[in-house]
DNA sequence: CGGCTGCTTGAGGACTATCAAATTAGGTGG
DNA sequence: CCACCTAATTTGATAGTCCTCAAGCAGCCG
């Protein structure tokens, strides 16, 4: 699964146009955003009229790469999906992990490539968006070149957190927390989660090394804090691990 | 200069619509940014008129302030910017230094309000354009649209350049060799120039200690890589600096 | 069952922060 | 113009956190 070309299609994806499928993808929430910017019905029914829905893709699959020319960005709409670069020294960059309802490839918009590789973690769904055309939209309406902004302004905010000179025990804690309240927003439970990525893929995207996050880990066990059982993580104390990562999450 | 509302207007700005008023706002470089982006001359006329000229400020002036409503975002014309937020416990964290030619306040775009504090490190000069007009402009206007999108995609990227593991001296390199491109796009001088900012910023934005920054100025210095004498640089060795700074630059 | 991969645990060392103090620069008033 | 005061910067000594290296362990799959 290496060398397939970005966002391959699936069979033919015909979208119906009914009351049905609307309220399908809406599950993607950025249809759900799109209403909140005041886009009416009509504006959201050409919307999807734009999106294919692509997948299903598996564990280690290539969605982008690197290079690859810039033509959509991508909604997850289930699973779970890494993005990463390799540097020339052939060291990893795990840059972030997107669930479902979140956006990937905006940071590509900036240029006529993709600047990173995104990789399934596990089991994933996509709806891709034609940039080109969704650009095009956006100029008719209005709600929606605003729900863009706000997202890739978002984004912005959301790279610096982890930035800071802050100690393992509180990065461990912010991404532990941060993990809980995005799947809480999309109603998994906010405290019992499988991780779906490899402990080396949290020690890479925390700057730490696999040993600390492990080492982290087994600290935060023996103080009653979390429950681990390999990736199945029970949060016994949201509130201690808020307060680790306040900081981080500025609160 | 504490307690002013964010880009206080100055005397009265009335903008003069001719060649000349649009040549001098042009070293802004977002009017030539958004000209390669395929803006004709009547829509670049349409920018300029919703664009104030405030300023000058001076060193420690703030121009808005974490909390302040978000109505604008504005071009740094003269000078340099220290973004920043103070975390509950009273630390301050320096999120970026924006020269002449940069867009500040992008970050504010998801919400409603400035999301952090922008100071003046020296004089500065800004042209402040309302996000609601220039939003509206950008219907109407694909160019200027999609310049939007190209800036805010870049700050993504961006942001999570130095959030890697790296040594003090690679951070250093990455933070000269950024400010030396930066400002020879500006057509100041590559290998000379001042430090507006303090070693203390320069340690906060780099998550470093003072005491460290002094230190590996100082190693970097006897190693004839730099000549350092107070807040005047000169890159003496900017191979050597560019090599320091490779992998964080991703080259 | 054997090999493999991913995870955990332990010991030692490197880098940078912290603390303390000397030095220098810049601004102010005489 | 100079003396003084304050803040910024530099320098030195020490300690702490986390990385590196190395080995043991556990689940997974053929």
């Amino acid at each position: 699964m290496s060398s397939q070309p970005p966002f391959p299609r699936p069979a033919p994806t015909v979208l119906s146009d009914d009351g049905d499928e609307l309220q399908f993808c809406s599950t993607c929430a950025f249809s759900h955003a799109c209403l909140s910017q005041g886009m009416d019905k009509s504006a959201l029914r050409d919307l999807h009229v734009l999106v294919e829905h692509v997948g299903p893709f598996h564990a280690g699959d290539t969605l982008f790469r690197e290079g690859d020319p810039f033509d959509a960005i991508a909604a997850v709409r289930a699973g779970c999906v890494k993005t990463r670069v390799i540097d020339r020294d052939g060291r990893e960059h795990v840059l972030g992990f997107h669930f479902p309802g979140e956006i990937i490839g905006l940071n590509a918009i900036a240029g006529d490539r993709y600047p990173c590789d995104a990789i399934a973690l596990d089991t994933v769904m996509l709806c891709r968006f034609s940039f080109p055309k969704i650009s095009v939209l956006a100029t008719r309406v209005p709600g929606l070149q605003r729900e863009l902004f706000r997202l890739l302004s978002r984004d912005i905010g959301r790279a610096s957190l982890l930035a800071g000179d802050w100690s393992a025990e509180q990065r461990m804690a912010a991404f532990l927390v941060g993990l809980s309240r995005r799947l809480a927003a999309r109603g998994f439970s906010a405290t019992r989660f499988q991780l779906s990525m490899s402990r080396t893929d949290i020690a890479n995207y925390l700057r730490l090394a696999p040993e600390t996050v492990s080492r982290v880990l087994r600290r935060l066990q023996d103080e009653g804090v979390l429950a681990v059982d390999r990736r199945d993580v029970e949060l016994r104390d949201p509130d201690a691990l808020e307060a680790l990562a306040a900081p981080i999450l500025r609160e």
